[in-house]
DNA sequence: AAGCATGATTCTTG
DNA sequence: CAAGAATCATGCTT
């Protein structure tokens, strides 16, 4: 068919489908794209077009034009962490898959160190489980010069690291409670108690 | 499998 | 509501 979409129109189409998570329609869509030369070009160039094949391909287990997909440009930081987790799964599978059972912890861990992911979804760092590097740079700076923030430092706080205030708290108590347990005179018992809690607890 | 680091949670206290 | 202590949960590293 020769509908003509706007490159938003197909962006947002895409956006969508990858939404709802219908690879059918999504594939399909994507396939009566291609063949068009007009609009296929600069079709191509949208970064919403690149990640629903991306998925595509990732869905249909192939892996070779996924890694190519990703590769091939910088995306945007918008789209990195999806894009991280398909580089990474499709990993897995292929080593789950070439070793026949699935992977550990440890097994990903390799895998994640030897394929690294590529610039081209990868803003430096970002790893996830911790905070961003910035924002905990600035975070141990202003321990450095005070370790109690008030409310309204913690709110400053929390919008130049892009964290909740909650999360600002959390993280200065937990730093200076590490920072005193580490210091403390803190050779005598390093054993816990045992009995402290009983149960029984009395409700409403 | 064990150890470490780090964010979050729970409980108590002021 | 905030601080401290103990503890949990999870991910990384060895």
């Amino acid at each position: 068919m020769d509908v003509v979409f706007s490159s938003e129109q197909v962006a947002c189409m895409c956006e969508v489908l990858l939404q709802a998570g219908s690879m059918e329609r999504l594939t399909s869509f994507l396939h009566s794209l291609a063949p068009s030369s007009s609009s296929s070009a600069a079709a191509a160039a949208l970064e919403s077009v690149l990640k629903a094949r991306a998925v595509v391909a990732f869905h249909q287990g192939r892996y070779a034009d996924l890694y190519g997909l990703l590769e091939a440009r910088p995306f945007s930081p918008r789209c990195h962490a999806p894009l991280q987790q398909l580089w990474l799964r499709a990993h897995y599978a292929e080593a789950e898959r070439q070793r026949g059972r699935p992977l550990g912890a440890v097994g990903k861990y390799r895998i994640r160190r030897k394929f690294p992911l590529p610039a081209t979804i990868w803003d430096g760092e970002q790893t996830s489980y911790c905070f961003k590097e910035k924002s905990r740079h600035v975070l141990r700076e202003w321990y450095h010069y005070k370790a109690y923030p008030s409310t309204r430092e913690k709110r400053e706080l929390a919008t130049a690291t892009g964290l909740t205030v909650t999360q600002v708290s959390n993280w200065f108590k937990n730093r200076r409670q590490r920072d005193r347990s580490a210091s403390g005179p803190d050779s005598f018992y390093t054993l816990c108690p045992n009995g402290g809690l009983e149960g029984s607890l009395s409700d409403v």
